[in-house]
RNA sequence: GCCCAGGUAGCUCAGUUGGUAGAGCAGCGGACUGAAAAUCCGCGUGUCGGUGGUUCGAUUCCGCCCCUGGGCA
């Protein structure tokens, strides 16, 4: 595919969550020869499809998606995982002469997409293993005292409360004898999209608007069966570490499922951590995605032609 | 109309024997490189219903007014 430039066209659409991104990715694709593909790191999990949102089948069947409910909820998914899955969905766009637009919520994704990621060598999961069950038994506080001893600028970066980052960087020392910010620093890999013409757009309606839109939304999913789809992941009998686990409303609804919670109130859970997460997220847009074409739903309207006649013009 | 009980943060309320106030919930700000819908850090955001009075000083005491419940008519 090729628009005249000699460069690759993409579209990308971030935004908080039910701020309408998918709409908009299924009105230009249908449009324009598009190929929706996700970049979101919970629409993966095929088991969740009404608690995630994931576009209806007959969207699916209308225009081609990708990356949507490909993995299984057993599987931890990572963004590494995702970038070389989003780079050969985007080179099979181009091979199949449609726009590759990009869609999702998930912002380190986008980064990674754009700038790359730093090239590691495969961490062995015994040793991931390990320093996960070690800081279940022991806590954050003292793996920071062991990740301080055996490299204290790689400590003084995180914070001592913060388990999560403490063992990546336990384990990546332990495996490659390097420390994070080490690799960080000399793999400076330009991003995927470095040399194509790239169209970034950030959907971000009013806050006001946005929190009632997350409100009905999940009331939505509840009268489509959000409760059954939460059963049925139940049933696997997972291990509640793993990401699909950590969905928001899987573990308000398995709640309810399990007689602690009534509905009522898991929903209101489930609603204020929703629009948590759609505050993270904005927080992280503010730093990260200052390049993007920030777009309000008043001037969406406005200036839909614009956009519309880029990607004609590129497809 | 009269009698009670209230009007304090977005909500539910606490409190100040007179020195401009604090909890819960909600909210707001920030960090972020293979779990990112994750993980972590920080922040009370206020005409104490209005208006006069007493006082060095009133959200607190007094008067009047307004509003909301409940009761009596």
């Amino acid at each position: 595919m090729n628009d005249g430039t000699g460069r690759n066209p993409v579209v990308l659409i971030a935004g908080p969550t039910a701020g309408g991104k998918s709409a908009v990715a299924y009105e230009l694709a249908r449009t324009n020869a598009g190929m929706i593909i996700n970049a979101d790191a919970l629409q993966v999990y095929r088991e969740l499809r009404i608690l995630t949102a994931r576009p209806t089948p007959s969207e699916e069947r209308a225009v081609p998606h990708r990356l949507y409910g490909t993995v299984s909820a057993s599987r931890p998914y990572s963004v590494g995982l995702w970038l070389d899955a989003a780079r050969t969905a985007i080179a099979d766009a181009w091979s199949l002469n449609r726009m590759p637009i990009v869609v999702g919520g998930t912002g380190l994704y986008f980064k990674a997409l754009e700038q790359g990621l730093v090239r590691l060598p495969p961490i062995p999961p015994t040793t991931r293993q390990k320093w996960r069950h070690k800081l279940e038994r022991q806590g954050p506080a003292s793996l920071y005292e062991e990740l301080m001893s055996l490299n204290r600028a790689e400590a003084t970066r995180l914070r001592p409360s913060d388990g999560q980052r403490i063992v990546r960087a336990l384990e990546i020392l332990d495996a490659t004898g390097k420390p994070l910010s080490a690799w960080h620093a000399e793999s400076s890999a330009p991003g995927f999209l470095a040399t194509c013409r790239v169209l970034k757009l950030f959907l971000s309606p009013p806050r006001e608007h946005l929190y009632k839109r997350i409100d009905r939304r999940f009331d939505e999913m509840v009268e489509l069966g959000a409760m059954a789809e939460v059963q049925e992941l139940l049933r696997q009998s997972l291990d509640p570490s793993l990401p699909a686990m950590k969905a928001i409303g899987v573990g308000e609804l398995a709640a309810v499922a399990g007689g602690e919670l009534a509905l009522d109130e898991a929903c209101r859970i489930a609603k204020r951590n929703i629009r948590r997460y759609a505050k993270r997220q904005l927080t992280w847009a503010r730093r990260n995605m200052i390049s993007w074409n920030w777009i309000s739903e008043q001037l969406m309207e406005q200036t839909r032609g614009y956009f519309f006649n880029f990607i004609r013009r590129v497809g």
